[in-house]
DNA sequence: TGTACATCAGTGAACGCGCGTTCACTGATGTAC
DNA sequence: TGTACATCAGTGAACGCGCGTTCACTGATGTAC
């Protein structure tokens, strides 16, 4: 995919089959859930046999790593360049750069609901993520940072979060966020999880108001501003 | 269970199993995930044929439509139980009973993490809820509205949320909350179910910071108040 | 209190299914001289 | 340009497994007279 100028057919070959694979997997994932995905049905679906598969993945468990990586690495793209487009656009009304994200988070996760829940959703039995994905997954902790940094600093008295987060901030890295941005930061991730995953679960269906205004109205009382 | 009283010995020998059998799929739920649970495999674990339990439960839908049956009931009993001991000690500071409520919610799901997701979490494939479950879960949310209303009105400018839930409030039924306190009562849903759900899905691993306080912090400023 | 019958729990065999995965093999595609 | 060989995609058969569910049957428990 990246570099196809210098692949040989075969590379090319290989690179699109496996792409396809993918495609059919997200689409099983769509209709069935991510524990019920099936290499068997995959295979029966672009016509091949079962075993054919193994060509491209050495087995279930590295099919789906590769679809969790993917899901990430989209993730965290989306954000990054919603982040340089806040950027630009230098918006520091409401909530700064934060609020530009929330919406590219939104529709990044309505527009494929079951890849937003393989990562975020209820984990998949049996299975563990290798660490090359909590790598990625710590790549959107800090674009989060980022732009919970960009707003002007708090003022407000330090509450008992402040106060644990100053030494309880492992995910933080060595990012130079104050505790009040920490707090900002996970405020921001915890509401924008709670409207969304409660909406693609399907549990605001039937309850007659629209999600998209309550989760504009979490973020507009973030915390320290 | 309710009346052993009047049973006969057959009737409550049933109850007894059948109470065993559900005991022995929330072991395996919590192990392996609702999505892989085993009609056969709970057989097994009581040293009996598989078969067997089809003198207990028709089929497998029924055995988890009973389990989530009962955890809809267990979790409307702790609100329900939570907000009379709310009304007597007449905690008005901080949120109201609500912060009650939550720290009820909190204790429940951490007691049994995969009886909160079974209900929250990521909806079981090709599942599909009967009605009188739909018809629990709105009980909850009238103890939620009951919880949000006891705390004094808001003085704020309204909101194009409260706008909207003014128009837009089929899930309140006939309860005479203002558009206010729905908000505050979604808040507090979406908030709770935010940090909650993704410490329970094990997001929180390895980052080092206590998620009781976050939890906490995110009560403290629930809107109107 | 004892006998005849009905009810019901549980068994074992069986059906059909789909799964992940292995293995030996065929046939096409690419590579080296 | 042509031949000999190596690489590699894909097949079909097979293994062992566990699943939900049905069915005819045995044996124990309760009920009616």
């Amino acid at each position: 995919m990246a570099d196809t100028g210098t692949a040989t057919p075969r590379e090319r070959y290989r690179a699109q089959v496996r792409a396809e694979i993918k495609e059919r997997a997200w689409q099983q994932i769509a209709t069935t859930g991510a524990s019920a995905l099936s290499l068997n049905a995959i295979a029966k679906q672009m016509g091949m046999s079962g075993p054919a598969l193994y060509r491209y993945y050495a087995n279930r468990d590295e099919l789906i790593t590769e679809l969790i990586r993917d899901a990430y690495r989209s993730l965290a793209d989306t954000l990054r360049s919603a982040a340089e487009k806040a950027a630009e656009e230098g918006s520091e009304e409401g909530g700064g750069g934060l609020v530009v994200l929330a919406h590219a988070v939104r529709a990044w996760a309505l527009r494929d609901p079951q890849r937003y829940l393989l990562i975020y959703g209820t984990p998949v039995p049996g299975y563990h993520a290798p660490d090359d994905i909590t790598a990625i997954s710590s790549q959107i902790m800090t674009l989060l940072l980022d732009a919970a940094s960009t707003t002007t600093p708090p003022r407000r008295p330090e509450t008992p979060l402040d106060h644990h987060l100053a030494t309880h901030r492992d995910w933080a890295g060595d990012h130079p966020a104050p505790p009040a941005v920490l707090h900002r930061a996970l405020s921001f991730w915890t509401r924008i999880h709670g409207v969304l995953s409660l909406e693609l679960a399907g549990h605001f269906a039937g309850m007659g108001f629209d999600p998209a205004l309550l989760f504009a109205a979490e973020l507009d009382d973030l915390p320290a501003r």
